[in-house]
DNA sequence: CAATAATGTGAACCTTAATTCATAATATGA
DNA sequence: TCATATTATGAATTAAGGTTCACATTATTG
């Protein structure tokens, strides 16, 4: 699609942008979006202010674009695990279970995505793109939950609403782990949500108090 | 504990600064924290900004207080419904019905703490007290299903992590809700809510593929 | 009502941070 | 190597908004 062969300069310039985005994404994830400068994002990323605004418009424009590839990047993850083979309930397990990988991988993204695009009015830019992200997931995961009732394999549940709580408690957990990283304490605590949805909370008919 | 008869003097000042707070309420909730300046507060409550720092030490100090007391009337609203009297299903049935009524009371607030306070380094104020928010309601639930576990009328789940599905997913609802108030509709929701968590996704034993 | 105290006011001050731009450094290629 | 194009630099500019304070207004009290 695009040109093949990219000149000297072109492939050096790319590494630069990527090697700004890289820091931006790591200052914007522990402070916020308000709390980090350009200044900061310079000095971090051992470029002049001048340079920024050589690759990226505005403050805005360098924070949209990095939130933009993160999500591909994750979205993309999540696809591959949702679109392969297995049945319904396959497919719900390893979604969860697939949660730790992407915390290790995205987890200062996945915190700064939460706390910064919270829905507010009067902000025309940033929005576009990233909130594709729980859009895409939910309409897959209804989906799933969806095709699983009809086969009988699921409750009737509200699939949407299933979905939601599903994608919400991932989040939230993703969001009170991120940072400490003991990978399996993050499994653990993922096994343990799976018990929770996969084999609900009530005892089944006849041992009801 | 105070004194009992306020002067009109102290009466009046009582009634303006809960009025600053109110409209701070709003803004807040509508643009976050960053978004609104002390200018923008003082001409939506009719005052001058001199007069706020009258009331508040500084903008934070404004912030920490509104969230505070508004924090309070929410969790007090929790407490009365988890305290009551009834069986551990009842409690939680009750806690999830209880949803409508908070959002529409304080669907303001929610939405702005959860993508305000969202937890952030570099931020040594603004926390203190409004997260005990979660820790306190999550504390209740855990022990809640701690409790109908013992009971045998709960399947044998993490509290905690179930604790925290439900948090998580009322307050996700709450925060896409909030703005259009039809009451019908939000009720609706939290039906499916209770549904999905009372009843269990998957079918007993025996029907699985 | 005059004196005094409590409140309210908003222009001015000051810090912070986004953005610009004239200039320097570096790469290209003839 | 020299002329030209590209890229990097960071001091200077500008805007925004938090905070202060000398003064005005209103209430209380003797």
């Amino acid at each position: 699609m695009a040109e093949m062969r990219l000149t000297r300069r072109e492939r050096e310039r790319l590494r630069h942008k990527e090697a700004i985005l890289e820091v931006a994404l790591r200052l914007f994830s522990r402070k916020g979006f308000h709390n980090v400068s350009m200044q900061q994002i310079a000095e971090a990323s051992e470029f002049a202010v001048g340079t920024l605004y050589n690759f990226f418009d505005s403050k805005d424009a360098l924070f949209e674009e990095m939130a933009e590839s993160c999500a591909q990047r994750i979205i993309a993850d999540l696809l591959t695990v949702l679109d392969g083979p297995g049945s319904e309930r396959e497919h719900l397990a390893s979604l969860i279970r697939l949660q730790p990988k992407i915390l290790a991988e995205h987890a200062e993204f996945i915190r700064m995505y939460v706390s910064e695009v919270g829905l507010r009015e009067a902000r025309p830019s940033r929005v576009s793109a990233s909130d594709d992200f729980d859009s895409v997931l939910n309409a897959k995961l209804a989906q799933l939950v969806a095709s699983g009732i009809e086969k009988g394999m699921f409750r009737r549940v509200d699939p949407l609403i299933t979905a939601k709580a599903i994608v919400s408690l991932m989040r939230t957990l993703g969001f009170e782990i991120a940072g400490r990283f003991d990978r399996n304490e993050v499994t653990e605590m993922f096994a343990k949500v799976e018990r929770l949805f996969l084999d609900g909370l009530l005892l089944p008919k006849g041992a009801t108090e």
